[in-house]
DNA sequence: GTCTATAGTTTGATAGAC
DNA sequence: GTCTATCAAACTATAGAC
């Protein structure tokens, strides 16, 4: 694994942990093994490196609703793929969603890292309607509105059980998702 | 006004705004007009200025709340009234409801706030159990699972609204809690 | 209650040697 | 690519005058 990635992995996880504030050079490059001014040369600044962390996340988690999407099985599954998704970023309760963890600290971003922010959001949300789209139940609601809850839930659950250290509570709040017709 | 609450006001302002490291005593001396030594003479440390904040964020919502149960509208109009009050919490998207703001930066906080974080949920978590068990709709589902996906799904909505700084985005994710009985 | 002064740490960042 | 050296700024905190 070259350095870069390493970089990615180590800064991603302690964002995921405490915020974008709450990962420094100093822990980064002491976790690495490396001095912080050699940080520098992979990436321009904290900003760029936060943009480069939320770019890569994006890109992986595309790719795994795109599988989702393909695999052929109901949408009840796809959904409950998604799901698991999200309960597996967790970790146990250690991590959360970094979109999640990013979303505290909006306020403190530079606007490329909104920006990144705002298109996974955009793509989870257009994955989440159509997969709604394609049943017919719930008509009273738009398929929209059934996704903006969805994320909204997920995300929300993660923020509670990350608080709490404690999977149950995710596995609580998002058991109302496999009871209800997709 | 009392001094002690003009430093809870404005540092529970920049907390919700930013997160809890995204305060610091040079802002909320500057607002005010003193200076950071100052502020050690109200409150010995940011922790305990931390766990003060959360506490009388508690104490407030526990009366909003008890005032909505004790209102004698009918139960979905109590909980319109909850969203009400998380909608509120926003202020346009600006800031959060102050547990959210801290969930993300839960690991470098002190135990006595993560106490208050878990009390205040517990609370909101308790009021809603309550007002659903006393439905029979949706026997399907326990009424604990019903106040979790419901607090889950508010929190969330506050952090999607507030990265967007749009609260469309929080309507739209909370318009089903509308749609099915209560 | 607020101030000045100051300490001690951490932070992100840069220049230049190797 | 990584290092040493160094920087300016921001941070929480304390002591003591007023």
């Amino acid at each position: 694994m070259d350095r870069k990635t390493e970089l990615l992995d180590t800064a991603e996880n302690l964002v995921r942990r405490r915020g974008f504030q709450g990962m420094s050079f100093a822990d980064v490059a002491q976790e690495i093994g490396i001095k912080t001014a050699s940080i520098h040369y992979h990436f321009p600044g904290k900003a760029a490196l936060g943009a480069a962390l939320m770019e890569r996340y994006a890109e992986v988690f595309a790719a795994k609703l795109e599988e989702l999407a393909q695999s052929g099985v109901t949408p009840a599954a796809q959904l409950a793929g998604l799901v698991a998704q999200y309960r597996a970023a967790l970790q146990g309760g250690e991590t959360m969603c970094l979109c999640v963890a990013l979303s505290v600290n909006r306020d403190t971003l530079a606007e490329p890292i909104i920006r990144e922010m705002t298109a996974f959001r955009q793509m989870v949300l257009g994955w989440l309607t159509e997969l709604y789209a394609q049943s017919e139940v719930n008509a009273d609601i738009s398929s929209d509105a059934r996704a903006a809850a969805t994320l909204a839930l997920l995300e929300g659950a993660q923020l509670i059980a990350h608080t709490q250290k404690d999977m149950a509570c995710f596995d609580l709040a998002t058991a109302g998702l496999f009871m209800q017709p997709v």
